[in-house]
DNA sequence: CAGCAAAGAGAGTGACTACTCACTTCATCA
DNA sequence: TGATGAAGTGAGTAGTCACTCTCTTTGCTG
Protein backbone atom coordinates (compact mmCIF):
# COMPACT_ATOMS: atom_id res chain seq x y z
CA UNK A 1 0.00 0.00 0.00
CA UNK A 2 0.98 3.35 -1.01
CA UNK A 3 1.84 5.96 1.48
CA UNK A 4 -0.63 7.86 -0.06
CA UNK A 5 -3.41 5.09 0.02
CA UNK A 6 -2.49 4.65 3.77
CA UNK A 7 -3.04 8.69 4.38
CA UNK A 8 -6.59 8.58 2.80
CA UNK A 9 -7.49 5.12 5.05
CA UNK A 10 -6.10 6.72 7.73
CA UNK A 11 -8.21 10.43 7.53
CA UNK A 12 -11.44 7.98 7.14
CA UNK A 13 -10.96 6.62 10.45
CA UNK A 14 -9.64 9.90 12.04
CA UNK A 15 -12.62 11.96 11.22
CA UNK A 16 -14.75 9.38 12.32
CA UNK A 17 -12.62 9.30 16.06
CA UNK A 18 -12.29 13.20 16.25
CA UNK A 19 -16.00 13.46 15.73
CA UNK A 20 -16.39 11.38 18.75
CA UNK A 21 -13.92 12.41 20.84
CA UNK A 22 -12.50 15.98 19.39
CA UNK A 23 -9.22 16.58 19.41
CA UNK A 24 -7.90 16.93 23.26
CA UNK A 25 -10.47 13.95 23.40
CA UNK A 26 -8.85 10.85 20.98
CA UNK A 27 -5.48 9.87 21.14
CA UNK A 28 -3.23 8.79 18.02
CA UNK A 29 -3.16 5.65 19.69
CA UNK A 30 -6.85 4.64 18.83
CA UNK A 31 -6.98 6.26 15.59
CA UNK A 32 -3.62 3.82 14.27
CA UNK A 33 -4.79 0.92 15.72
CA UNK A 34 -8.34 1.19 14.10
CA UNK A 35 -6.35 2.01 10.86
CA UNK A 36 -4.30 -1.00 10.87
CA UNK A 37 -0.56 0.78 11.11
CA UNK A 38 1.65 1.39 13.95
CA UNK A 39 1.53 4.54 15.88
CA UNK A 40 4.90 5.92 14.81
CA UNK A 41 4.16 5.43 11.08
CA UNK A 42 1.11 7.44 11.51
CA UNK A 43 3.38 10.26 12.50
CA UNK A 44 5.38 9.56 9.10
CA UNK A 45 2.15 10.27 7.40
CA UNK A 46 0.85 13.42 9.25
CA UNK A 47 3.35 15.39 10.72
CA UNK A 48 1.44 16.12 14.25
CA UNK A 49 -2.00 15.34 15.41
CA UNK A 50 -2.86 18.63 15.15
CA UNK A 51 -2.33 18.44 11.18
CA UNK A 52 -4.71 15.36 10.66
CA UNK A 53 -7.07 17.09 12.64
CA UNK A 54 -7.00 20.44 10.12
CA UNK A 55 -7.11 17.86 7.39
CA UNK A 56 -10.13 16.03 8.47
CA UNK A 57 -11.83 19.37 8.96
CA UNK A 58 -10.94 20.28 5.48
CA UNK A 59 -12.27 16.98 4.20
CA UNK A 60 -15.60 17.50 6.05
CA UNK A 61 -16.26 20.72 5.04
CA UNK A 62 -15.16 20.12 1.03
CA UNK A 63 -17.20 16.98 1.16
CA UNK A 64 -20.33 18.58 2.84
CA UNK A 65 -20.09 20.89 -0.51
CA UNK A 66 -19.37 18.10 -2.40
CA UNK A 67 -22.46 16.70 -1.00
CA UNK A 68 -24.51 19.78 -1.57
CA UNK A 69 -23.65 20.20 -5.35
CA UNK A 70 -24.73 16.86 -6.09
CA UNK A 71 -28.23 17.24 -4.35
CA UNK A 72 -28.32 20.40 -5.94
CA UNK A 73 -28.19 18.99 -9.59
CA UNK A 74 -29.27 20.89 -12.40
CA UNK A 75 -31.95 22.80 -9.88
CA UNK A 76 -31.61 25.95 -8.62
CA UNK A 77 -33.73 28.88 -6.52
CA UNK A 78 -36.00 27.40 -3.68
CA UNK A 79 -35.91 24.12 -5.42
CA UNK A 80 -32.56 23.69 -4.97
CA UNK A 81 -32.28 24.72 -1.53
CA UNK A 82 -34.89 22.51 -0.61
CA UNK A 83 -32.88 19.96 -2.35
CA UNK A 84 -30.40 21.04 -0.51
CA UNK A 85 -31.82 20.54 2.86
CA UNK A 86 -33.48 17.45 2.54
CA UNK A 87 -29.79 15.97 1.58
CA UNK A 88 -28.35 17.86 4.84
CA UNK A 89 -31.42 15.73 6.50
CA UNK A 90 -29.85 12.89 5.10
CA UNK A 91 -26.52 13.22 7.09
CA UNK A 92 -28.98 12.84 10.57
CA UNK A 93 -28.34 8.99 9.52
CA UNK A 94 -24.72 8.93 9.86
CA UNK A 95 -23.73 11.73 12.44
CA UNK A 96 -20.02 11.46 11.64
CA UNK A 97 -20.34 14.59 9.21
CA UNK A 98 -22.37 16.75 11.08
CA UNK A 99 -20.42 15.94 14.83
CA UNK A 100 -17.04 16.40 12.97
CA UNK A 101 -18.39 19.62 11.89
CA UNK A 102 -19.40 20.62 15.51
CA UNK A 103 -15.65 19.60 16.84
CA UNK A 104 -14.20 21.84 14.42
CA UNK A 105 -16.66 24.54 15.84
CA UNK A 106 -15.82 23.69 19.27
CA UNK A 107 -11.44 23.94 18.61
CA UNK A 108 -12.16 26.84 17.16
CA UNK A 109 -9.67 28.74 20.28
CA UNK A 110 -6.37 27.31 18.66
CA UNK A 111 -5.55 30.28 15.71
CA UNK A 112 -5.27 27.51 13.26
CA UNK A 113 -8.19 25.79 13.54
CA UNK A 114 -10.10 28.50 13.84
CA UNK A 115 -8.64 29.72 10.40
CA UNK A 116 -9.67 26.22 8.95
CA UNK A 117 -13.24 26.30 10.62
CA UNK A 118 -13.85 29.99 8.71
CA UNK A 119 -12.41 28.85 5.57
CA UNK A 120 -14.59 25.33 5.17
CA UNK A 121 -17.70 27.41 6.67
CA UNK A 122 -17.57 30.05 4.46
CA UNK A 123 -16.71 27.74 1.42
CA UNK A 124 -20.52 26.63 2.41
CA UNK A 125 -22.09 29.16 2.54
CA UNK A 126 -20.81 30.09 -0.96
CA UNK A 127 -21.37 26.92 -2.09
CA UNK A 128 -24.97 27.12 -1.22
CA UNK A 129 -25.58 30.83 -1.99
CA UNK A 130 -24.09 29.86 -5.79
CA UNK A 131 -26.09 26.95 -5.68
CA UNK A 132 -29.45 28.56 -4.95
CA UNK A 133 -29.00 32.04 -5.27
CA UNK A 134 -31.72 32.93 -2.80
CA UNK A 135 -31.20 36.07 -0.86
CA UNK A 136 -28.97 36.36 1.95
CA UNK A 137 -31.89 36.04 4.81
CA UNK A 138 -33.12 32.81 3.62
CA UNK A 139 -29.43 32.08 3.47
CA UNK A 140 -29.28 32.55 7.06
CA UNK A 141 -32.30 30.45 7.61
CA UNK A 142 -30.86 27.39 6.19
CA UNK A 143 -27.56 27.66 7.70
CA UNK A 144 -29.32 28.26 11.11
CA UNK A 145 -31.59 25.05 10.86
CA UNK A 146 -28.73 23.44 9.75
CA UNK A 147 -26.88 24.24 12.97
CA UNK A 148 -29.88 22.90 14.92
CA UNK A 149 -29.50 19.67 12.90
CA UNK A 150 -25.95 19.52 14.11
CA UNK A 151 -26.68 19.42 17.70
CA UNK A 152 -29.69 17.74 17.67
CA UNK A 153 -27.46 14.99 15.75
CA UNK A 154 -25.05 15.62 18.85
CA UNK A 155 -27.41 14.89 21.47
CA UNK A 156 -28.97 11.92 19.58
CA UNK A 157 -32.54 13.63 19.49
CA UNK A 158 -33.46 11.65 17.08
CA UNK A 159 -33.53 8.71 19.10
CA UNK A 160 -35.90 9.92 21.26
CA UNK A 161 -39.49 9.66 21.12
CA UNK A 162 -40.87 12.80 23.87
CA UNK A 163 -42.54 15.34 21.87
CA UNK A 164 -40.22 18.26 22.09
CA UNK A 165 -37.01 16.50 21.09
CA UNK A 166 -39.26 15.33 17.78
CA UNK A 167 -40.34 19.03 17.14
CA UNK A 168 -36.86 19.87 17.17
CA UNK A 169 -35.77 17.41 14.79
CA UNK A 170 -38.39 18.32 11.97
CA UNK A 171 -37.36 19.89 9.01
CA UNK A 172 -36.64 23.65 8.24
CA UNK A 173 -39.93 25.01 6.65
CA UNK A 174 -39.76 25.18 3.20
CA UNK A 175 -40.99 28.91 2.62
CA UNK A 176 -38.83 31.09 4.26
CA UNK A 177 -38.26 34.39 2.40
CA UNK B 1 -14.15 31.22 53.00
CA UNK B 2 -16.46 28.11 53.28
CA UNK B 3 -16.43 25.42 51.33
CA UNK B 4 -19.57 26.30 49.76
CA UNK B 5 -18.60 29.98 48.71
CA UNK B 6 -15.06 28.36 47.11
CA UNK B 7 -16.95 25.95 45.41
CA UNK B 8 -19.02 28.75 43.84
CA UNK B 9 -15.66 30.97 42.55
CA UNK B 10 -14.12 27.82 41.57
CA UNK B 11 -17.43 27.23 39.01
CA UNK B 12 -16.83 30.69 37.56
CA UNK B 13 -13.73 30.14 36.77
CA UNK B 14 -14.11 26.66 35.48
CA UNK B 15 -17.10 27.76 33.35
CA UNK B 16 -14.41 30.11 31.66
CA UNK B 17 -11.53 27.18 31.28
CA UNK B 18 -14.12 24.81 30.00
CA UNK B 19 -16.01 26.89 27.36
CA UNK B 20 -12.38 27.74 25.60
CA UNK B 21 -10.84 24.29 25.68
CA UNK B 22 -13.51 21.59 26.49
CA UNK B 23 -13.35 18.64 29.11
CA UNK B 24 -10.22 17.07 27.83
CA UNK B 25 -8.92 20.01 26.62
CA UNK B 26 -8.38 21.73 30.14
CA UNK B 27 -6.34 20.84 32.97
CA UNK B 28 -7.70 20.58 36.88
CA UNK B 29 -4.44 22.65 37.25
CA UNK B 30 -5.07 25.27 35.51
CA UNK B 31 -8.61 26.09 36.71
CA UNK B 32 -7.13 25.30 40.49
CA UNK B 33 -4.25 28.41 39.90
CA UNK B 34 -7.18 30.87 38.88
CA UNK B 35 -9.39 30.13 41.61
CA UNK B 36 -6.64 30.40 44.06
CA UNK B 37 -6.49 27.57 45.51
CA UNK B 38 -4.15 24.40 45.72
CA UNK B 39 -5.24 21.48 42.95
CA UNK B 40 -5.68 18.70 45.35
CA UNK B 41 -8.28 20.61 46.79
CA UNK B 42 -10.29 21.30 44.27
CA UNK B 43 -10.84 17.39 44.59
CA UNK B 44 -12.19 17.66 47.87
CA UNK B 45 -14.60 21.03 46.26
CA UNK B 46 -15.64 18.56 43.61
CA UNK B 47 -15.10 14.77 43.35
CA UNK B 48 -14.26 14.26 39.66
CA UNK B 49 -13.37 16.61 36.56
CA UNK B 50 -16.48 15.23 34.75
CA UNK B 51 -18.67 16.38 37.88
CA UNK B 52 -17.09 19.74 37.58
CA UNK B 53 -17.55 19.89 34.17
CA UNK B 54 -21.48 18.40 34.63
CA UNK B 55 -22.04 21.30 37.11
CA UNK B 56 -20.66 23.43 34.50
CA UNK B 57 -22.75 22.52 32.00
CA UNK B 58 -25.95 22.66 34.19
CA UNK B 59 -24.92 26.07 35.67
CA UNK B 60 -25.04 27.19 32.30
CA UNK B 61 -27.95 25.95 30.43
CA UNK B 62 -29.82 27.44 34.19
CA UNK B 63 -28.08 30.90 33.78
CA UNK B 64 -29.57 31.13 30.55
CA UNK B 65 -32.79 30.04 31.72
CA UNK B 66 -32.73 32.95 33.60
CA UNK B 67 -31.56 35.43 31.27
CA UNK B 68 -34.59 34.97 29.56
CA UNK B 69 -37.11 35.03 32.05
CA UNK B 70 -35.50 38.74 32.81
CA UNK B 71 -35.67 39.66 29.30
CA UNK B 72 -39.29 38.28 28.81
CA UNK B 73 -40.87 40.12 31.29
CA UNK B 74 -43.89 40.79 31.70
CA UNK B 75 -43.85 40.48 27.48
CA UNK B 76 -45.82 37.87 26.10
CA UNK B 77 -46.33 35.84 22.51
CA UNK B 78 -43.64 37.22 19.59
CA UNK B 79 -42.95 40.35 21.62
CA UNK B 80 -41.80 38.24 23.96
CA UNK B 81 -39.96 36.02 21.58
CA UNK B 82 -37.85 39.21 20.22
CA UNK B 83 -36.97 40.29 23.44
CA UNK B 84 -35.32 37.27 23.83
CA UNK B 85 -33.93 36.94 20.97
CA UNK B 86 -32.37 40.15 21.39
CA UNK B 87 -31.24 38.83 24.76
CA UNK B 88 -29.52 36.17 22.91
CA UNK B 89 -27.72 38.74 20.89
CA UNK B 90 -26.42 40.34 23.99
CA UNK B 91 -24.62 37.11 24.91
CA UNK B 92 -22.29 37.21 21.91
CA UNK B 93 -20.36 40.31 23.38
CA UNK B 94 -18.65 38.20 26.13
CA UNK B 95 -18.53 35.00 24.70
CA UNK B 96 -18.31 32.18 27.05
CA UNK B 97 -21.83 31.13 27.74
CA UNK B 98 -22.27 30.44 24.31
CA UNK B 99 -19.08 28.50 23.76
CA UNK B 100 -19.41 26.40 27.33
CA UNK B 101 -22.58 25.61 25.37
CA UNK B 102 -21.17 24.15 22.40
CA UNK B 103 -18.94 22.22 24.34
CA UNK B 104 -21.36 20.38 25.98
CA UNK B 105 -22.65 19.50 22.53
CA UNK B 106 -19.23 18.61 21.52
CA UNK B 107 -18.61 16.32 24.55
CA UNK B 108 -21.99 14.29 24.24
CA UNK B 109 -20.62 11.15 23.16
CA UNK B 110 -20.39 10.45 27.55
CA UNK B 111 -23.99 9.47 28.57
CA UNK B 112 -23.59 11.54 31.52
CA UNK B 113 -22.78 14.54 29.74
CA UNK B 114 -25.32 13.74 27.01
CA UNK B 115 -28.07 13.26 29.57
CA UNK B 116 -27.02 16.71 31.39
CA UNK B 117 -27.09 18.33 27.94
CA UNK B 118 -30.04 17.27 26.95
CA UNK B 119 -32.06 17.83 29.98
CA UNK B 120 -30.73 21.28 29.99
CA UNK B 121 -31.63 22.26 26.64
CA UNK B 122 -35.02 20.59 27.03
CA UNK B 123 -35.34 22.89 30.07
CA UNK B 124 -34.51 25.94 27.96
CA UNK B 125 -36.65 25.30 25.00
CA UNK B 126 -39.89 24.77 27.79
CA UNK B 127 -38.79 28.19 29.28
CA UNK B 128 -38.87 29.98 25.61
CA UNK B 129 -42.35 27.63 25.15
CA UNK B 130 -44.13 28.74 28.64
CA UNK B 131 -42.33 32.54 28.07
CA UNK B 132 -43.64 33.47 24.42
CA UNK B 133 -46.39 30.70 23.77
CA UNK B 134 -45.66 31.24 19.84
CA UNK B 135 -45.79 27.91 17.85
CA UNK B 136 -43.38 25.36 18.16
CA UNK B 137 -42.64 26.32 14.22
CA UNK B 138 -41.52 29.59 15.67
CA UNK B 139 -39.93 27.73 18.57
CA UNK B 140 -37.74 25.86 15.98
CA UNK B 141 -37.07 28.68 14.27
CA UNK B 142 -35.53 30.85 17.27
CA UNK B 143 -33.48 27.48 18.97
CA UNK B 144 -31.85 27.47 15.09
CA UNK B 145 -30.95 31.16 15.04
CA UNK B 146 -29.58 30.39 18.48
CA UNK B 147 -27.78 27.48 17.30
CA UNK B 148 -26.07 29.93 14.73
CA UNK B 149 -25.26 32.20 17.14
CA UNK B 150 -22.97 29.63 18.77
CA UNK B 151 -21.01 28.98 15.96
CA UNK B 152 -20.67 32.28 15.15
CA UNK B 153 -19.23 33.44 18.53
CA UNK B 154 -17.06 30.35 18.47
CA UNK B 155 -15.26 31.40 14.90
CA UNK B 156 -15.72 34.51 16.66
CA UNK B 157 -17.07 35.78 12.93
CA UNK B 158 -18.44 39.06 14.89
CA UNK B 159 -14.57 40.68 14.29
CA UNK B 160 -14.65 40.31 10.63
CA UNK B 161 -15.36 42.27 8.16
CA UNK B 162 -16.04 40.32 5.29
CA UNK B 163 -19.82 40.49 3.80
CA UNK B 164 -20.57 36.81 4.26
CA UNK B 165 -19.60 36.93 8.01
CA UNK B 166 -21.77 40.12 8.83
CA UNK B 167 -24.48 38.49 6.93
CA UNK B 168 -24.10 35.21 9.50
CA UNK B 169 -24.17 37.46 12.31
CA UNK B 170 -27.26 39.46 11.69
CA UNK B 171 -30.27 39.61 14.24
CA UNK B 172 -32.96 36.32 13.22
CA UNK B 173 -36.12 38.29 11.01
CA UNK B 174 -38.62 39.28 13.25
CA UNK B 175 -41.79 37.90 11.24
CA UNK B 176 -40.77 34.35 11.09
CA UNK B 177 -43.81 31.62 11.38
C1' DC C 1 22.57 -9.92 -7.85
C1' DA C 2 23.72 -5.36 -5.64
C1' DG C 3 21.92 -1.32 -4.19
C1' DC C 4 18.43 1.72 -2.91
C1' DA C 5 14.31 3.87 -1.55
C1' DA C 6 10.08 3.51 0.50
C1' DA C 7 6.78 1.02 3.84
C1' DG C 8 6.45 -0.13 8.31
C1' DA C 9 7.24 -1.38 13.37
C1' DG C 10 9.53 -2.04 18.45
C1' DA C 11 10.96 0.19 22.06
C1' DG C 12 11.39 3.97 24.18
C1' DT C 13 11.19 9.25 26.41
C1' DG C 14 9.88 13.22 28.58
C1' DA C 15 6.12 15.85 29.70
C1' DC C 16 1.71 16.11 31.55
C1' DT C 17 -2.27 15.09 34.49
C1' DA C 18 -6.17 13.18 37.33
C1' DC C 19 -6.28 11.95 41.65
C1' DT C 20 -4.37 10.58 46.69
C1' DC C 21 -2.17 10.75 51.33
C1' DA C 22 -0.55 12.70 55.01
C1' DC C 23 -0.07 16.71 57.06
C1' DT C 24 -0.87 21.77 59.05
C1' DT C 25 -3.47 25.71 60.57
C1' DC C 26 -7.07 27.70 62.99
C1' DA C 27 -11.60 28.93 64.73
C1' DT C 28 -15.13 27.19 67.82
C1' DC C 29 -16.89 25.46 72.04
C1' DA C 30 -17.92 22.10 75.97
C1' DT D 1 -7.77 24.23 77.86
C1' DG D 2 -8.06 20.61 75.05
C1' DA D 3 -10.79 18.38 71.57
C1' DT D 4 -13.08 18.72 67.16
C1' DG D 5 -13.70 19.54 62.63
C1' DA D 6 -13.33 22.28 58.63
C1' DA D 7 -10.14 24.83 55.30
C1' DG D 8 -6.22 24.16 52.91
C1' DT D 9 -1.60 22.32 51.01
C1' DG D 10 3.21 19.77 49.70
C1' DA D 11 4.69 15.98 47.81
C1' DG D 12 3.78 12.35 45.50
C1' DT D 13 1.89 8.23 42.02
C1' DA D 14 0.37 5.74 38.42
C1' DG D 15 -0.91 6.16 34.03
C1' DT D 16 -1.37 8.31 29.48
C1' DC D 17 0.18 10.32 25.32
C1' DA D 18 2.50 12.93 21.50
C1' DC D 19 6.40 12.23 19.35
C1' DT D 20 11.32 10.05 18.21
C1' DC D 21 15.23 6.81 17.23
C1' DT D 22 16.54 3.09 15.21
C1' DC D 23 15.86 -0.83 13.01
C1' DT D 24 13.75 -4.43 9.50
C1' DT D 25 11.38 -5.75 5.41
C1' DT D 26 10.14 -5.46 0.66
C1' DG D 27 9.78 -4.28 -4.01
C1' DC D 28 12.15 -2.23 -7.84
C1' DT D 29 15.91 -1.19 -11.02
C1' DG D 30 20.58 -1.09 -13.23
Amino acid sequence: MTADERRTSVLAVAVEEFARGGLAGTSTEVIAKRAGISQPYLFRLYPTKKDLFLTAVRDTFARTVRHFEQAAGELGGQPALKAIGLSYQELLRDRTYLLMQLQAYASCTDPDIRAATRTGFRNLWRAVERLSGVPSEALRGFFAHGMLMNVAAAMDLPSLSEEWARLVCLAAPSAED
